[in-house]
DNA sequence: AAAAGCGTAGTCACTTAGTGACACCACGGC
DNA sequence: GCCGTGGTGTCACTAAGTGACTACGCTTTT
């Protein structure tokens, strides 16, 4: 089923990956497919969509989405850790002496998401409300939940000032990107039952606290100062 | 690839299942099933082993294991499941004035594994060393961990005195489970490799201190009076 | 400007994963 | 004895996923 290596595209440069901003090629093309599965998926289910319908919406042969994919269900791994990146990526900006929702409220208002940044966002949103019945999509949605993880140890490094290979850290990032998901699932499925609505800042202040009862590492708010301690 | 629901078997009357000691004739041929592709993908790859297979060393039919499988690699998943519960399933009895560590050390004093676990955990920790390259195998681990977590909700609730379904509790249940994934791929790279040995003393303490951490709830240690907060 | 080099997509034949339908026990109740 | 009922095997089939090769576009070289 799967050959070794994650997802067969990348392995031949690792070129660039800004992580951040467009500019790969290949990645594009890999999201543009992500996306037309994901709409697929939402609109007939999962098991109705076939890799041939897939590729067939996005305008690309069958072969491609084999490349650009283990499996069927990790089509849906690059729009899921794009809206995850939206909230990680900033925070690799985020200065030592701010709170995580002074930080991110105050970058969103700045650098406001683009209307198809949104529109991806609620299709994930979406597809995070199915994954508590399908299966195969949930463990498509945790390995997105890992790379979110790996993402964000080297913000949690710096913020308690240790390598990025400490296991205070790794630890640190898992708990806090376990609650991270804990409240995303929660928001997707009250949201999408339209129980409630959320906005941005919502969404900010739960992952605020659930992430600071996550850990007892100081990784939300200022960092004391070393002095005090020396 | 999937129909709906999770691991086609058991759908029928949703019957007892013990969560402790053995008894179920159905789970126990899906252990034995998953013991075998458990061995079989340690000694020769995930991706070299086909459903056939595994039926053939299991001694059932193809079609039989995709019964009781949703994928090949959640073939994986009752064994390494036992071995989670194996840790879950006696925090069921601790009590509330006891912490983390002198319980499961006291209990497993009392009630020592069999070899046949002892030997299944051994697997396990073999397989977990894997889950960082082979990427299906990952998700399989994770979904694992994602049933260790909802088994811990009780275990967290009853801790907090707080309904299961509290927010509270799930959230840390999540964060508490995440502390021990690090700790349990930490623990199993580092055993494999031959970096160092541990006993189970080591890994419950380092389970303790991993929990704790992971966690601004007090669920490790004894409840605090309520008497003094009314 | 032609040629060579390279990276990526398409085509098609192929293997393996996974399902549906039905026959066949083994078991327990009556 | 007969009748459900639940689990398994057999077989035919669909869908997922791979290998090998070709063809196209783009850069670099001469």
């Amino acid at each position: 089923m799967v050959k070794s290596s994650g997802d067969g595209a990348g392995a031949k440069k690792a070129r660039s990956r800004p992580l951040d901003g467009a500019g790969d090629r290949l990645a594009d093309a890999r999201m543009a497919v992500s996306r037309h599965a994901v709409t697929l998926f939402l609109a007939r289910g999962v098991s109705a969509t076939s890799g041939d319908d897939i590729a067939a919406a996005a305008g690309v042969s069958t072969r491609t989405v084999w490349r650009y994919f283990r499996s069927k269900e990790s089509c849906v791994e690059p729009m899921l850790a794009a809206s995850a990146y939206r909230f990680i990526a900033p925070l690799r900006r985020w200065p030592l002496h701010a709170t995580f929702e002074d930080f991110l409220l105050e970058d969103f208002a700045e650098v406001p998401p683009t209307p198809q940044d949104l529109a991806d966002d609620a299709l994930s949103m979406g597809l995070i409300s199915l994954v508590r019945d399908e299966p195969a999509l949930r463990a498509s949605w945790l390995m997105v939940c890992g790379q979110a993880e790996q993402a964000f140890v080297p913000v949690v490094a710096r913020r308690l000032d240790l390598p990025v290979d400490e296991f205070r850290v790794s630890l640190s990032a898992a708990t806090a990107m376990a609650a991270a998901r804990v409240v995303h699932e929660e928001v997707a499925v009250t949201a999408v039952t339209g129980v409630r609505t959320y906005t941005v800042e919502d969404v900010v202040r739960l992952l605020g606290k659930a992430i600071r009862a996550s850990t007892a590492e100081p990784i939300c708010d200022p960092r004391p100062r070393r002095a005090f301690l020396a």
